[in-house]
DNA sequence: CACAGTATTGCAATGCTGTGCAATCCAGTT
DNA sequence: AACTGGATTGCACAGCATTGCAATACTGTG
């Protein structure tokens, strides 16, 4: 409980050097010479001596730290991406902050102040948008923002989508294709810009095959909200027989009252097609047809560029693959 | 990309004070007057200054950090239990780190040197369990370590753990009174005190019920070892009536593999029952029996016994409660 | 052996905040 | 008016590591 940390000053009168050996053994490219560095290494083993990184992002103005600001951490989609970028960050020598967001909603501003307070070189966001205000005070500090799959229009932050209409255009070619004529897209209320891309997309490419849409929307994006749009959806006069869900949770949640309540057969009667391919899409039981977000080359490209110093202000546009699983007839 | 953080110097400077008094504002219990705090809060907000938490944790010898050492992130189980601590964390003035250590397996150690770097005040470990010398250094650093179901005998840290065998016996006697006998336990191979707890206390309690139990284990602790341990049991000699799975992501295999793959109707032809309480186990293709984890309560005794000063070593097993549903016959 | 050139090393300043200590201010009292 | 006690305030040091600069040691060459 004595709470004492051993310092570079304790490790240089072991060793018998000056401080500065101590840290420059510790920096990457200072010069030391071999022996002294032996020495050094030596008494910092025997001392359990750790660099302070307290200290040295004091004296750098550079933390290592970056922020992850995130609501429903519990959810498959999102603790997977944190997987992802944690991994990617300790990569390149960084380390990830975690701030969950799941209590008020001005606490996304909250966690930035925490980020600033941390000053930490980066904050990568996965739940609502920033105030502006706030979000420039981040920039104009020299911290790096990321925004994931929350559309906005700022300058400065790293912002990146993923071709929601594009893919919501192949669901309804997949849909025409079996067959299907009546068509529904189950979303819920939340309303962020991914998800409304998803379901706009899909509306306008029905559009041009002279198709109309069935939109309902409900309560949080999980797997409950998927149920009451299966109640909702399928107890219409024109029964649909192909929904698009804009998430996987919703599909499953969709796909259990389909069956349990409906007796409906999937894929002979109902065609479903979800979003995110969250683990639970392959699990036997839904062998869902959906679209892979790529995690691991968000998390790539994010940390990516929180390396690099210049192209700030960009968006980046990525590819969610289709993979294909029997919640649609042929293929 | 000047990377200019506002100090307390210039914050004073605009005030027209001095920077104690600054640092004082922004200190709970320290003596200013309302004038004073009055014009230094004013000049802070207009320049967007933050105190500084390095240099503070510097200072005070305390940074607010807690790492949370945490392997398979992705998973239900693990990212509820990080949600949940966060949260707490978050509740009592800290900020929770995320190490991933899914990479090699030496990992708990680089983790915990991380740990100690940021100077952490403590280390929740959810993952493997640390090397008995590192763990020292923790502590005699002044760093406190909490482990979250893995047992182990050293000195020092909050071990907290389940009533596994507890859960086993009551498991054992739904199924007795559900009238089955040929009973199975299906485990994965990673050998965690806890899945061991589970095994060994559910093979205790049919054992002096003059019941004989087989067990079998395979890979990691997940959906895809509930299928293939499906495939093994399933196709026995004597083929299990009631199967108890270490945890419900290897539950929710085993179901799938057994109704697609065996026709096996749940619970008629087998009772299945499993652990963690993890979300999926109530959607209705399982809706499945199983034991809840705590983990609100889990995180509220971490971070209680974080904020706390004394009795250190201390050992606390808490209550799974059974949450009752279709996969076991009765009821 | 002298000298140029390079590799090491130590000094001291720097980054930012918290806090003990002494000085100062203010109000209230006799 | 002098004095007392408490509240504020500023000074200066501590906490830990990084790094520019100048001094020193060392290597090789003519």
């Amino acid at each position: 409980m004595s709470k004492v940390f051993v310092s570079a000053q304790e490790v240089a009168e072991r060793a018998g050097v000056s401080r500065s050996a101590v840290s420059r053994t510790f920096t990457q490219g200072a010069s030391v010479s071999a022996e002294t560095r032996r020495k050094v290494l030596e008494a910092a083993e025997s001392l359990g001596y750790h660099v302070n990184h307290l200290a040295r992002g004091l004296m750098r103005n550079e933390s290592g730290i970056v922020c992850l600001i995130v609501s429903e951490i519990g959810t498959p989609y999102r603790s997977a991406l944190i997987r992802a970028i944690t991994q990617q960050l300790q990569l390149s020598g960084k380390i990830a902050m975690l701030i969950n967001t799941d209590r008020s909603d001005g606490s996304v501003d909250l966690a930035l102040r925490q980020a600033i307070r941390y000053r930490a070189d980066a904050s990568i966001i996965l739940s609502g948008l920033p105030d502006k205000r706030i979000a420039q005070l981040c920039l104009k500090s020299g911290q790096r923002l990321v925004l994931i799959n929350r559309d906005d229009d700022q300058e400065g932050p790293l912002r990146i989508n993923l071709d929601d209409a594009e893919a919501a255009r192949r669901v309804l070619t997949a849909f025409v294709r079996a067959g299907c004529r009546n068509l529904a897209f189950a979303n819920s209320e939340a309303g962020t810009p991914s998800l409304m891309a998803r379901e706009s997309g899909f509306i306008a490419a029905a559009m041009e095959m002279q198709l109309e849409v069935t939109v309902a929307r409900y309560g949080h994006t999980g797997y409950e909200a998927g149920r009451v749009l299966a109640q909702r959806l399928l107890t219409l006069p024109h029964r649909p027989d192909a929904v698009f869900c804009a998430t996987d949770l919703i599909a499953c949640g969709f796909m259990d009252a389909a069956r349990q309540q409906f007796s409906i057969s999937i894929p002979d009667q109902l065609c479903v097609a979800g979003f995110d391919d969250i683990e639970q899409a392959s699990w036997a039981s839904y062998d869902l047809t959906t679209f892979a977000q790529p995690v691991d080359e968000i998390a790539r490209t994010a940390v990516m560029w929180l390396s690099q110093g210049q192209d700030l202000n960009e968006r980046v546009k990525l590819h969610a693959e289709l993979v294909w699983r029997s919640s649609i007839r042929g293929g």
